[in-house]
RNA sequence: GGUCGUGUGGCCGAGGGGUUAGGCGCAGGUCUGCAAAACCUGUUACUUCGGUUCAAAUCCGAACGCGACCUCCA
């Protein structure tokens, strides 16, 4: 089996991965809030973790993915009143809070699709675990690290450091800089600190989305939703916990300290966070105007974006920047990745086409140890992409006569793309043919045979028509050595 | 202000004490009826200032820039 080291945020080291349980692995992602459509934000953590689904998968695991949806006690950003962000837009849109839900869980499904993102083992609502949320706050309140005021309960920070542990240890924060930073907000007298985070939120009357507690009716606080869910099915403690970087903290720190709270150990073994992205330099925001969602991004309709960018011209680019650094959205960078991409893909073609020499003379034994040398090294999916770019220029150079590719190159090869660019990072050619694909071949086939007769011919006139009325329907003729190839751009 | 991270050539981005990243762009060339495609060649960089070292873009320190988080929601 590969050795896969993955940078762990607690220690902030590259560790060898080592499950819990032999043959298996836990991993656990933090995901949507559906009460909006899904933007570029989602997207970069979506892709992160499913490649590392599909690489723990790939060298023999069998892996449980736990992907939430988060889909109650959310406050608008700019939000006045504490109202809950799906009751609110439930209200406003005269919907059933649940539909509003349902409706943008539908939505981000489409977008991760579209993605090849793959959908995870379980993918639990927050709205369906209230039970479990509740037991694990009766937990925590017995275990003596909580305690309940106007019938909200809120985790005790100042008693869990006292006793040896350390809220902020994911972070770097100690209490002291969170005190001293914390503004005083009205709400904050029910707490003995400001840095105390409720366990369960007493409800408004106003509040649509109750349910019924101990404490009386309320709902979860944030972050025993993940500590519950991931109790629930993967265990405790399970092996890897993921998020975007903007989680770690109050977030991933406070599961943390739950998990300390009800059972005396840590949630997980790792903690991985994906880096954020910008847009033009820029991070992304609603008041910014550069708040782009994804259906803007595949439709070209936001005015930031000079054209369409496709699915897979996304999560090429966003697989050509390593999860842990920032990236940054432009027009030029993208049109950069989608040429990158499509000439990969094109090359791909090229392979399936090719004619296998009786000897070959070209090194093509070394890239998959290249492969597996980069993914192991934190998931460096750049350093794999760059070798496919080797791999295209041993591709084209073969097609051009310029060396040889044996039968068993030519598989081995093939087996390459399969494996780690359409397999591991989840690529596909966009432009492969769909079901009519025999027929387009074969109209194709005809129509390059008929301008290369009128090419032998020295017809210009036929042979430039017909490539000129083609690229009209967006596909463009390549003249090559051995005869035209086609694709659509 | 605090915490975490980051600063690479025209653009995007790996790497990371001495040895080519890669892509896009641009320039020249090969091929071609022309064009495109493909191939070849060229374009060689690490924010600034100190320090460590035989040697620093790479380590250490400081400054500056950028990003996330630091609050009620998730």
């Amino acid at each position: 089996m590969q050795e896969l080291f993955i940078y762990n945020t607690l220690s902030r080291n590259k560790e060898l991965f080592r499950p819990l349980h032999e043959g298996h692995a836990g991993m656990y992602v933090c995901g949507p809030t559906v009460y909006g459509d899904p933007h570029l934000g989602h997207a970069r953590p979506a892709i992160t973790f499913d490649v590392l689904f599909r690489y723990l998968t790939h060298i023999g695991y069998q892996v449980r993915y736990v992907r939430n949806i988060t889909d109650v006690g959310h406050l608008e950003h700019d939000a006045d009143d504490g109202e809950d962000k799906i009751a609110k837009k439930a209200r406003l849109e005269q919907l059933e809070p649940m539909e509003v839900a349902q409706y943008y869980t539908n939505r981000y499904h489409d977008a991760m699709d579209r993605l090849n993102v793959l959908r995870p083992s379980i993918e639990p609502h927050a709205s369906g675990h209230i039970i479990e949320q509740i037991e694990l706050v009766k937990k925590i309140l017995n275990a003596g690290y909580a305690y309940e005021s106007n019938g909200s309960v809120y985790f005790d920070v100042r008693k869990y450091n006292a006793d040896t542990h350390q809220y902020g240890c994911l972070s770097g924060r100690t209490l002291d800089d969170q005190l001293s930073t914390t503004r005083q907000l009205a709400g904050q007298e029910e707490k003995r600190e400001t840095a105390d985070f409720a366990l369960w939120k007493k409800a408004q009357p106003s509040h649509i989305m109750r349910w019924p507690s101990p404490w009386g009716d309320g709902f979860p606080g944030w972050h025993a939703e993940c500590t519950a869910m991931g109790t629930k099915y993967l265990g405790n403690p399970f092996d890897i916990h993921g998020g975007g970087m903007d989680l770690m903290f109050p977030h991933h720190e406070s599961e943390i300290a739950q998990n300390y709270a009800a059972t005396g150990h840590e949630p997980c073994r790792y903690w991985m966070h994906n880096n954020m992205i910008t847009i033009d330099g820029q991070k992304m925001g609603k008041s910014l105007g550069n708040f782009i969602t994804l259906d803007e991004f595949f439709g070209g309709t936001h005015p930031l974006l000079s054209q369409p960018y496709s699915p897979m011209t996304i999560r090429f680019f966003i697989l050509q920047a390593h999860y842990r650094s920032t990236v940054d959205f432009g027009n030029e960078a993208l049109q950069a990745a989608e040429k990158g991409y499509h000439r990969l893909m094109e090359a791909y073609r090229t392979l399936l086409r090719l004619t296998p020499a009786t000897k070959g003379d070209a090194e093509v034994s070394t890239y998959r140890q290249r492969c597996y040398d980069a993914l192991n090294d934190d998931l460096n999916t750049p350093v794999v992409i760059s070798l496919f770019f080797d791999i295209a220029k041993a591709i084209n150079t073969a097609a051009d006569h310029r060396t040889h590719l044996a039968q068993g190159d030519i598989e081995e090869l093939k087996g390459l793309f399969d494996t780690f660019l359409f397999g591991i990072l989840g690529l596909r050619d966009e432009s492969a043919a769909d079901n009519d694909s025999g027929l387009v071949e074969g109209l194709m086939r005809t129509i390059l045979d008929l301008r290369a007769t009128a090419k032998a011919n020295k017809d210009w006139t036929t042979s430039d028509r017909i490539r000129d009325s083609l690229a009209a329907v967006g596909i463009a003729v390549k003249d090559g050595k051995d005869g035209a190839t086609w694709e659509r751009k």
